[in-house]
DNA sequence: AATCGATGGACCATTTTTGGACCATCTGAC
DNA sequence: GTCAGATGGTCCAAAAATGGTCCATCGATT
């Protein structure tokens, strides 16, 4: 398969120009206030400009506006108020406060404990033969890493992260992303040379290869439990250090 | 205004002018537009501009454009849907887009499945009496809907991230306020009154109310499997309307 | 000569957009 | 309180847009 490459270079980050971008239909209409209130153009209980008015700005008639507005509505972003307007009900998170600062080790497990095994279920239901490919690569890695906490550390998150992709969920794959942004930050004051012995690095190494075993062979049940008593296992080491 | 000559080949090295103007077959127009769905220039749901224009665009007959578009549609990148346009059916970009937009309810029930049962053995485990008396309070609300639909649905919101609280687990607080707010976006296209008959919330009510009970008593099986049913219930609900 | 892909039309069925009109409600000036 | 203006809610018929289909033709390759 050849690859003709046939487009100008372009600086990473900068926007491809979009073909048609004259051509204001409902959807794209509705995409893009979409995306000006998730953005913050407009705040929480901001009122959008009048209708007439938006749709003058967008070359559009009344009626488009009012048909893409409708959709935002559907999905609670507005609230129309008749002889008001059209309302911001969309609340940025502005609690961005960093919730990894406020999260101890055994509170991380446990989230972990309390999502993974499910996900591990989800993950048996709906991984792909491509998704299998890439774990196998992650389980390779991981156990590469010869006794050294360090590496195991990086190996066993990118091993986890694979388990979320298998699931083809994307509000999962969203979510774990973010447990493991917090797992990234939150356990760099851990002694990891205290937990992670080469003897409890072998140990883990098992637990990951029975799970990637007990998701090609498609057994949910399997997976779930290995995965649990791979997380109850590190609950229980954590525990030992920081009684 | 007429495209006036096309070329045939591109002698290898010669530096390629403009993207679009000549030498555009099928399989080359394909690989572009299948290039920049990936990419992300035309994001999930996104229409596609129409045939006539993306011609125009590439220098090409419509057919030939046409038969480009067949081919991803054939991929299952896209879906064209008469009178309307061409539509984006590839999710790739979970991280800058609108994890509200790309996740489906049946996703977002399968997620709730995986992490709330064993949110509620945490909330066993943690809840404190302030915790229990929002969540009775929430309860009542909850209870006082007389069979509204969206009365309820908002109720149940509540009252299930009142469960969220009771984990006083800061990232698990975290995790499903983010679950609560797609929740409260995803679910625009399901007939509420359709799942949410009287009948329905009667029965979804006597499961949160045993819920809270389990919850008072410190039983944590009990917790988990009821919450477990209920879920499973509201899914089963979904499938039925949406088969 | 035969074949295959591309072309440039034309026409069709469906959906969307348009441009207007009128109404009910709310706000602010008086 | 009253009134004028602004704003969203609704309805309608005509026009435009859009994908689906078919066909005669052309050019290059086999």
């Amino acid at each position: 398969m050849n690859r003709p490459r046939l487009q100008t270079a372009r600086v990473p980050g900068e926007a491809e120009p979009r073909l048609g971008a004259r051509s204001m239909n409902a959807a794209t209409i509705a995409s893009e206030l979409r995306r000006q209130i998730i953005d913050g153009v407009y705040a929480y209980r901001d009122r959008l400009p009048p209708e007439r008015l938006l749709a003058e700005h967008f070359g559009a008639a009344r009626g488009t506006v009012r048909a893409a507005i409708q959709r935002l509505e559907d999905t609670n972003l507005l609230t129309r108020e008749p002889g008001r307007g059209a309302f911001v009900r969309y609340r940025g998170h502005a609690e961005r406060d960093d919730i990894a600062e406020l999260t101890s080790p055994l509170e991380l497990i446990d989230v972990r404990i309390a999502v993974e095994p499910d996900m591990a279920r989800l993950a048996v239901r709906h991984a792909n033969a491509q998704d299998l490919n890439r774990m196998r690569d992650a389980l390779d890695r991981v156990e590469d890493c010869n006794g050294d906490a360090e590496v195991f550390s990086r190996g066993d998150e990118a091993f986890h992260m694979c388990l979320a992709e298998c699931t083809r969920n994307p509000l999962m794959l969203w979510l774990y992303r973010h447990i493991n942004e917090v797992r990234h930050r939150t356990q760099w004051n851990i002694r990891k040379d205290k937990i992670l012995t080469p003897e409890a690095i072998e140990g883990y190494n098992r637990q990951h290869r029975d799970l990637y075993n007990a998701i090609v062979a498609r057994d949910a049940e399997a997976a779930t439990q290995i995965l649990n008593d791979h997380l109850k296992q590190a609950r229980t080491d954590l525990l030992g250090v920081h009684p």
